[in-house]
DNA sequence: ATAGGAATAAAACGTTCGTTTAATACTTAC
DNA sequence: GTAAGTATTAAACGAACGTTTTATTCCTAT
């Protein structure tokens, strides 16, 4: 879709419906007769990305569990859970994914009202349910360390996802564009790292 | 300023001329007299803040590493001096720090084709200073991994920065919002304990 | 006191926006 | 084959956009 490029590009306020049509060769009146209004088309672009995902990731979660039975998920299992759905979608033959990709990280971190609630029900129940199993690596952790880690460990994937096709700018070329392998193997690393047991009880400080 | 905070929350393009001044009181033409077009206005606002964050970094990173002498200056040190003027804005008694940050976040992450070029020279001197300062705790590092490490720091700050105000909400409860003083602390600890040369080396894992 | 430049104000400019209308083409079913 | 529903198109809508023009007020220096 050629919407889901533009709006992962120029975001929703930058992006005008006859960019998209003019692009996509359609005419203008029928993306208000198929979809609405703009802000349902965005909605939808969205849903149809996270909805597959999320689920997905429900299911990854539910079959880590019980194959560890009574014990907790490995920690860096519960991370590759969590990422690399996200990051896959740079694995999309054509173009399309990365731009899905983008587009997330984009709508993850821009409060478009319009979206809240969506997002918000969305990412509840797979947050909910990532964060016991989490939880479990570090039960004496303060319940407010243990969400500022998150948050921070969320920002940085969020933030990966919005800028991994532009990282050999940033990395001044060390680092390729969109090389979503290592964004995903690396970041299961740093993020394992950052709930480290060991690290957080405080013994190695 | 008026157009601050509303550029913070709605973004660039999300936000008009006659928005701000209408809620400002001012007229409308006034905003083209005195500052040309929109887009240098929000470039003007941008760089009002950002310079003298910038120089107060560099400087404070100058003193640290004369009192450090041969020795590197110590981890955490080196991420306060990084985070702390940023997280610092919103200790601003009145409420407008805390949108300067937030329009940062946003500013840092949203790619604004007229803001790419000041960005890129405003911060590459103090991201090369602080990069060869933090290169020296792990010097046996692989470049592409300490980058990588050090993109995703980078993310959990301005992810931070752009939602520190809804972090209540975020955490269903526990944390509260605007805390700048525990997200610093927070934040130091956890981007030192993402660079520990002991965690690094591999031993622990 | 007054001329001249700087700031403010109101009004209008031309564009472009999202959306709607109205007419036409296409598809499907009987 | 034709009627009914569905999809596509061109054209127009009113509203809002950034910017410019034009007129007026304010300030300052001689």
């Amino acid at each position: 879709m050629t919407a889901e490029r533009l709006f992962a590009v120029h975001g929703y306020d930058g992006t005008t419906l006859r960019q998209i049509t003019q692009l996509a060769k359609v005419n203008l009146a029928a993306v208000n007769y198929h979809h609405g209004d703009k802000e349902t088309l965005y909605l939808e672009i969205i849903r149809r990305r996270i909805q597959p995902i999320n689920k997905f990731r429900l299911i990854r979660l539910a079959e880590a569990e019980a194959e560890a039975g009574d014990r907790p998920v490995p920690l860096n299992r519960l991370f590759h859970i969590m990422a690399e759905p996200l990051f896959g979608l740079f694995a999309d033959a054509d173009m399309q994914g990365r731009h899905t990709a983008r587009l997330l990280g984009r709508s993850l971190v821009e409060p478009l009202p319009f979206l809240e609630k969506f997002l918000t029900e969305e990412f509840q129940p797979v947050m909910a349910r990532f964060g016991q199993a989490l939880r479990r690596h570090v039960p004496m952790l303060p319940p407010e360390d243990f969400l500022w880690r998150l948050s921070f460990v969320a920002g940085a994937m969020f933030h990966t996802l919005a800028s991994l096709h532009r990282m050999k700018f940033l990395t001044r070329g060390i680092c390729r564009d969109n090389d979503h392998a290592a964004a995903l193997s690396h970041f299961v690393q740093f993020a394992t790292d950052v709930f480290l047991p060991d690290l957080l009880s405080g013994e190695l400080r």
